[in-house]
DNA sequence: TTTTGTGCAAACTTTTTGCAGATTG
DNA sequence: CAATCTGCAAAAAGTTTGCACAAAA
């Protein structure tokens, strides 16, 4: 279910041949006049080795070594999200998570359980429908965030064998 | 482009003939064993009148002549979450939205500008296809967020004035 | 050398927790 | 009456801001 496969990593099909995802990164931060520092190199790289959405506070402390502030990293990512290479979506807690994309769409969204906090794929499906027709209406600087959660397979077999049953929340 | 026609309404369907949606709420409170107080009671009735989805401080302001604390409020919503009458979405900036379903699916998403915060509607799309598959892997519980995010027309202009052009973040 | 970014400290906002007293069924 | 909920106060968590120094172009 979860593979990592090249094929299938979210950033098949946006780096150009012959570059590597942190050159597509550092040409994406140049065009938007960025500087190239030591802690975004590293953030980007951080952000390179994983597939599923990063919290901040994670990313953090894998960053431990590059000596790179807190801070620093909510200041990188937010201007990562503004020039669009770095996705941004939510815990069911409100917290944030990151993504690198180098500006692709996504190849597939995530389920986090509500429990245990296990992220896990859901198959992609197209919202360019409903953002085409938003930049139709004048918006601009369109993104989305699609995220779905739920009690994980384990966690459900613990919810019920300690809570009274309720209303379900979701029928399907 | 909002409108307020009950056939619009999130609600429409999900109310039972003869019965108010307040009743309605009280039957599913019911049904999960929960207590019918007078904190809870003014907060579904806060959020009947609304259709779009509310931030918790603003319920909190609406809610002042009944003297209802936002610890209470906090806490409600998120039990209303629980047994699933409440939608939680998210703003751009991570904080929640709170809306009234009473267990029924959305008819329509949002779209909140990053600058001034203006939502405004999507037409919904089905997702159930991936919640079957999540319920068929297991997963329980399960709800999803949809939410789009942009520069409305608006700032779209006054952005485009000020700010040199960057990389653009979205591209249809 | 000029502009932009970083680290540190502190402030701020949002959300959660503990507990005594009030309220519901 | 017993279980649950509320309000208050305080803490925790997450995020943002100001400013002096450092680094990049």
């Amino acid at each position: 279910m979860i593979s990592a496969t090249q094929s299938n990593h979210p950033l098949s099909g946006v780096i150009k041949p012959g570059e590597s995802p942190l050159e597509t990164a550092c040409g994406h931060l140049r065009q938007a006049r960025m500087r190239i520092t030591k802690p975004r190199i590293a953030i980007i790289e951080a952000l390179l080795q994983r597939e599923a959405p990063v919290a901040i506070e994670q990313l953090h402390q894998e960053l431990q070594r590059h000596q790179c502030d807190l801070v620093t990293v909510y200041r990188c990512l937010a201007a990562f999200e503004d020039i669009g290479i770095v996705r941004r979506s939510f815990q069911h807690n409100g917290t944030s998570l990151y993504e690198l994309t180098l500006g692709a769409q996504p190849k597939h969204y995530h389920v986090a359980c509500k429990a245990c906090g296990r992220t896990d794929r859901v198959d992609y499906f197209p919202v360019e429908g409903p953002e085409r027709m938003l930049a139709e209406r004048g918006y601009t600087q369109i993104t989305h965030i699609v995220e779905f959660f739920g009690l994980c397979p384990a966690c459900s077999k613990k919810h019920a064998r300690n809570a009274a049953p309720a209303i379900p929340a979701t029928r399907l």
